[in-house]
DNA sequence: GTGCGTAAGATTGTATACGATTTCAGGTGC
DNA sequence: GCACCTGAAATCGTATACAATCTTACGCAC
């Protein structure tokens, strides 16, 4: 309800999030340039406001930021995969079992509610947005956790996963990931914190096994007709 | 220009620093107004790139930007100092034991060097650069454990605890502090990951339990000389 | 004297302009 | 034909100008 209602968007914001969402949902590859006056252009605002989105995104590691060279979609290494992806494991397993002895009714709905829509979309072939929507999950449970600060920090990590899975996936496990999340929510909503951990540090680690995380040559491409609406 | 010396800085981040220190030495007090025309001039740039430093300060959490209000330094209420120590404890003892098992004499030299600065800053009664030194020791830790995603986070966590403790300070336990890094880094030498971790996580504790963390009224100052030089 | 409305001043948000740096194409020499 | 130099075009960094918003002070009615 914050959002539509709340039209006091400052044009950088509406901006960030449009494009971290073209960035998550894979439709401007890594490595891409974000020219600043095209992005401008085709948000319609000056070079003010895509430069000040821009350092925001690059905040959030989505974008990375050379000095006189300009703003490039980010390429995250298999090195900072892992890393990314040990953060994870160090924040999320604690907080999960945090969330679980503080879970209400509404934070059962809350959560049920992302993962139907995470089935729903997965149905529709919108991997994209099952991707996002799963990433709420996520972060769903570090604010019920009631940790700003680390739900802050998963914020930024499952951000960054995305791009990470879009580089690195090998193919296959949506479906178990579902699982996953279905299997969490029983132990949360049932307030078993242990339980939760587990399965939570489990579910990160089948994450990252899933991947591919062997290097390999990068595709830095270089157009900006994706960005269109 | 008379800018001379080193132009490897992009003009913000030398603003962002040395805000960032004035705040971290408690040279300009919580809760007070960051005005861009007045910061601009003390350190001799346009509003461009005062308004990109406290962007970027305001990510970092040391100031809160407030739309068409202005920034202010940041005044980290009880229940976010709470969270922050609490981000820390899941973060930072796992990941001096991942330390300890990377150690190089290098990496001893160079903490050891930390803990000897920052005695010698409290023997000169410079808390302030004391506080900076101690808070760049845990910084070093996530570093030697070359888990940059990590450290990233924990540099951070170390800034607004600067200004946390420097709000909620109760005792003079300054001393403590170097005793306990002392112990952490004959831990960390030795490579005895679990003490390490053991430590760190005692350390840590015993900084929260330093605090007085009940909430009480703050002081909003309002004045700019301060930021000379 | 108190409360409120309105207008002037101050401050932030955004756009535009200009200088600095990089990139890239074209040409010259070997 | 290849390497290297040079200059123009493109792009970023910063300053300045203008518009939108908020704050404050003044004056008027009661």
């Amino acid at each position: 309800m914050a959002r539509a209602a709340q039209k006091r968007e400052s044009g950088d914001e509406r901006i960030v999030e449009r494009l971290a969402t073209a960035i998550h949902e894979h439709r401007i590859a890594p490595g891409m340039k974000l020219n600043e006056d095209e992005v401008g252009e085709v948000y319609g605002v000056s070079r003010t406001v895509v430069r000040a989105a821009l350092q925001r995104l690059a905040h959030m590691r989505l974008v990375d930021l050379r000095r006189n060279r300009g703003a490039f979609v980010a390429q995250p290494t298999v090195k900072e995969a892992r890393e990314v992806f040990e953060a994870r494991a160090l924040l999320e397993p604690r907080t999960a079992r945090s969330a679980a002895e503080r879970m209400t009714e509404a934070d059962i709905a809350t959560l049920q509610t992302h993962i139907d829509n995470e089935h729903r979309a997965l149905d529709l072939g919108d991997t994209g947005r099952a991707l996002h929507l799963s990433g709420m999950f996520h972060i769903e449970i570090a604010r019920i956790a009631d940790q700003a600060t680390v739900a802050e920090f998963v914020t930024q990590l499952v951000s960054r996963s995305s791009l990470i899975i879009a580089l690195y996936w090998q193919r296959r496990a949506a479906l178990c990931e579902s699982h996953a999340h279905h299997a969490l929510l029983r132990a949360l909503a049932s307030g078993d914190g242990p339980l939760a951990e587990d399965l939570m540090k489990s579910h990160l680690l089948d994450l990252l096994t899933s991947l591919d995380l062997r290097d390999r040559g990068s595709a830095p491409q270089s157009l900006k007709e994706a960005l269109s609406h």
